[in-house]
DNA sequence: CGGGGGGTTGATCTCCTTCAATCAACGTGG
DNA sequence: CCACGTTGATTGAAGGAGATCAACCCCCCG
């Protein structure tokens, strides 16, 4: 169920130059270390439910979780998709506001909430990251509340492959070499919700843009990306919305 | 066009307490004090223009600004509604991300972004505030995500009003009063790009809403409230969400 | 009095949802 | 090895919520 044995070392861990330890320095970070320690969950695994008390925040380390809500008649949306290097939970609150599941196996680097904050308080360090990184996530719930609000289904499924594969690109640092592709992280109804969509109008849009040549399929989740300015203009994005290119 | 002569003093500010400058201490305020100036604008008159260089700050004195985002084709998403007491722009960007409209004759109080930003690498307790605003302003966009994504239209009419009148009933502090009732600050067209509709759409579901006496309308823009608790129900929130009864 | 901005209402259309059938991949147990 | 159930995905047909196009109203102001 939980994995509590292994103990990496701050300066060995992946998700170092980006999680809201990056700013630390070594002195910093081996505080860091001493109240850390990893969880790990399964995939389709409910790491906290909504309205649950929470006395813990964390970073993904590998792994993909997710961020939704769900209204009383059962209809969800999905408000966020944490990557590895993410941050879980919120200082200053000690109640989840959303479900946070894992979509794949995941390893999380956890501190217990009140040793966290009395860090946070002790090391500017930390709250400056913080603070970049929820202003980051800000932006891109906005660029969400356009394409919920404004964007065509077949613009929507272009958006969140282009999404991904930018997001992926940053994480790997590795320039699109080549035909670009992406893993879709996630099931078609996950997408779906995701989306605001339907999990048909997702499988239908994405049939079309293969039919159309703007993507292809290898097996249900791998996409290749023959020309990617072609599916960022799909996405309805300004030409220059990605900096991936 | 813009007013730069009055200046009022910090300790009389009417959103000292909420504001940016909500956390800091009188040698800190005086400082800021120093470094302040008021703008005015009027109603309709555009603050910035997304991708215009940004050299300022600051924080909505009195009247509201809007946030918006734009297509090539012209299609609009309102990503966020700026009341008093809200911050405008992001340190540490030179560029800003979206449209800023005001849709009042509005007065902002700003700051020039360097000097600010050094204030805050120095002054803890802005950094500080600026982060619980910047999660609350995160919380709030991931709220209208599920609004945009999965409510119908009557009910994201329902919970535009009723979240107009819980920042109001927050910003005043006054306790709801026999009937409540508030002023719309935007027009059809504004709640439209704001709700991911139509003007149409919203003006007949205000009717509908009208016609089933979940509101009463007294001239276009101002809203009675007879039972907040069936606005509630209408928004499709859970029960609680408010927290303003 | 004319004109324009904001708002309402009506008729039609369309894109997405809903409901449903089918399929492929996979594991399980007889 | 094959019948069986399950889970995720695709595809089809029908219906509906909201968009689109258009007419009209109200009120203020020059």
């Amino acid at each position: 169920m939980q994995d509590h044995s292994t103990h990496v070392q701050c300066s060995e861990c992946p998700i170092r130059h980006r999680a809201v330890c990056a700013k630390c320095e070594s002195d910093e970070l081996s505080r860091l270390e001493q109240i850390k320690y990893y969880r790990s969950f399964q995939a389709g695994q409910t790491i906290i439910w909504s309205g649950d008390r929470m006395d813990f925040v964390g970073s993904v380390v590998t792994g993909i979780a997710t961020l939704t809500q769900t209204m009383e008649d059962g209809r969800r949306q999905m408000v966020g998709l944490l990557l590895p290097s993410d941050f879980v939970g919120r200082p200053g609150r000690s109640v989840a506001a959303y479900d946070v599941t894992a979509t794949t196996d995941l390893v999380m680097c956890c501190f217990r909430k009140k040793p966290f904050e009395d860090m946070m308080a002790a090391t500017p360090h930390i709250a400056q990251r913080l603070l970049e990184m929820t202003l980051d996530e800000l932006d891109a719930a906005r660029e969400w509340m356009l394409l919920l609000g404004r964007k065509t289904a077949r613009e929507k499924i272009a958006s969140l492959i282009s999404i991904i594969a930018r997001r992926e690109a940053a994480l790997h640092l590795r320039k699109p070499k080549g035909m670009l592709s992406v893993d879709l992280p996630l099931t078609r109804e996950e997408m779906a919700d995701y989306l605001g969509l339907t999990l048909e109008t997702v499988s239908r849009q994405i049939s079309a843009l293969k039919k159309d040549g703007v993507i292809a399929l290898e097996g249900n989740r791998h996409v290749q990306i023959p020309d990617i300015d072609r599916l960022l203009e799909e996405a309805g994005d300004d030409s220059d919305g990605g900096m991936l290119v």
